[in-house]
DNA sequence: CGCACCTTTGAGCTCGGTCAAGGGGCGTGG
DNA sequence: CCACGCCCCTTGACCGAGCTCAAAGGTGCG
C-alpha cells in the first residue's frame, strides 16, 4: 500500500503550512509523511510524552485538551479534516504540551521533528509559514484570552459557537451544522464555564429560536442573532 | 551621533531572536535599526494602527494592551530592557493587534517588515529564532487561558505577582523587587480581577508578611509563600 | 499647597458555580 | 427485536466568590 492516496497530495496542496514550497521540498515532504490512525478515543499523543511529531488530519475529528495541575481540563480546539496539530514540534520544547484525542475515528499524516526542522532549514518559506501558523495561534489565544477576563458567560459562548461555525461549519437549509460532536461539558470547557450554565443558555437560546440544540449536535439558525449577542 | 552605542551591540547579541545569526547578518541588522524615544505616557504603536516596526525595548519600561470592543481593556505583558514587542510584524497581518505604551521614559530599536523580512529570507536560523519567539508566546497565552478559565482570583494575582517577578524581577535584601511600575487596577488587567480585589488580596499577603505592597511597588519577600498560594 | 491619581475599605448584590435528582437517547448484548 | 445500562442532557435550589458602587485616606508632583 502506498504512503498516500490522491486524496493526501490535496491535503498537502491546501494546508498554509505547506504553501510555495518549491516542489521538490513538498515530494520531500511527501515522502516523509507517516499516516496514522487513532479509534474515537484514542490519543494521537498526549500531554507530557516526549515531543515527537507533527499531524496534518485527514478524515475524522480531534480535540486538543489541557490539564491544569489539579485536574481541571480546558478544551483548547476542536479539530477537522485539514487541520494541524502538534505544530509546537517545530520548536525546542522536549513535551507535548496538550492533549489530542479522536473525537471520531480519525487518519492524520504526521512528520517528525527532524524532517520539519530540515526542511525549514533548507526553505526559508516553509520557515516563514510555520511563522505564520505560530502566529495566529498566538493571535487567537490572545483573543480569547482578553474575551475570559472581560466579557460574560453569555457573549463567550455565543462567541465560542461562533468560532466553532466558522471553523467547522457545514451549511444545511436549516442553518449552519456544527460539525463537530461536543458534548456541553466540552463546550463549557471551550468557554470557560460549566456544562451546567452552557445547558441552560443553548435551552434559552434554541426557544428564542436561535439555535438548534441536539445530543453532540448544533445548528446555527440565526448567525445575525448570535453575532448581536455576542458583540452587545 | 552615531545611530546606536556600545550598549545596543551587547543587547542585539543577548537577544534570543538574534542568536546565532552570522556576523553579516548581524551587522546589516545594527546598520537597519531605527533608534525611538517616547515619554512616560507616550505609545511606541497604538491597537489599529498600521503594523510597520519591531521594537527591542532599550531603556525604560513599557505595557502592552488590549481593548476590547466596549473599551474593557486588558494588560498583555509588562516588559523591561532587552524585550521585543512588536513581533507580529513579522507576519502578514496589517494592523496593531494590541497597544505599545511607555510606563517610563523609553527609548529602542526599531526594525521594519521589510528589514527583517529579507533577512529571514536570507537567514533560516532568523526564521527559526523568529518561530520559537511566536511559539513561546502561543504557550504563555495557552497557559494564562487555561489559569484564567480554570483558577481563582487569589491563585491567578499569586501566578502574575510570581510571572513579573521572573521577568522584571530585582534581587533585594529585602526580596525580590518587581521592578515595573503597575498599579492596582494594571495588576487586576493582567490577572483578569478589579482593582478592588487587587487591593484586598495585596493587603492580605502584606500581613501575612508574605510581601511587600507599595505605591506602585511590589516586593515579594516570600516567593514560596507565593507559589503555594499559587499552586494549591 | 493643591490637585490628580493611586489606594483602601465597607456594604450590597448578582452571576454563575455547585450539588442533587431525574429524563432521555443510543449502542450493545442477549 | 427488545432491554439494559451508560452517558448525555435538563432543571431546580442554594450560595458564595468576587464585582459594583460609594466614600474617604495617601502620596507625589507641579
Amino acid at each position: 500500500m502506498p504512503p498516500f492516496s490522491a486524496d493526501d497530495r490535496d491535503i498537502l496542496a491546501e494546508t498554509s503550512l505547506f504553501q510555495d514550497l518549491p516542489p521538490e521540498e513538498l515530494a520531500q515532504l511527501r515522502a516523509s509523511a507517516r499516516p496514522v490512525h487513532r479509534p474515537r478515543g484514542g490519543y494521537f499523543f498526549m500531554q507530557g510524552d516526549p515531543l515527537e511529531r507533527m499531524y496534518l488530519l485527514v478524515t475524522g475529528r480531534i480535540k486538543i485538551t489541557q490539564l491544569g495541575p489539579d485536574g481541571q481540563q480546558i478544551l483548547l480546539r476542536a479539530l477537522g479534516p485539514g487541520s494541524l496539530f502538534g505544530v509546537v514540534v517545530l520548536t525546542q520544547a522536549k513535551e507535548c504540551p496538550v492533549t489530542a484525542e479522536a473525537l471520531e475515528d480519525s487518519t492524520a499524516l504526521s512528520w517528525t521533528r527532524a524532517d520539519l526542522m530540515d526542511c525549514a532549514q533548507r526553505c526559508p518559506t516553509f520557515a516563514l509559514n510555520a511563522l505564520q501558523v505560530m502566529a495566529a495561534h498566538a493571535q487567537e489565544f490572545q483573543e480569547r484570552f482578553r474575551q475570559l477576563a472581560t466579557e460574560r458567560v453569555e457573549r463567550r459562548l455565543a462567541h465560542t459557537l461562533l468560532r466553532l461555525a466558522s471553523q467547522a461549519g457545514r451549511k444545511l437549509p436549516e442553518g449552519v451544522l456544527i460539525d463537530l460532536p461536543l458534548t456541553r461539558q466540552e463546550l463549557g470547557e471551550m468557554a470557560g464555564t460549566t456544562q451546567y450554565t452552557v445547558s441552560r443558555l443553548l435551552t434559552q437560546w434554541e426557544s428564542q429560536g436561535l439555535i438548534y440544540a441536539g445530543r453532540e449536535r448544533i445548528i446555527i439558525r440565526h448567525p445575525h442573532g448570535l453575532v448581536s449577542l455576542a458583540e452587545g
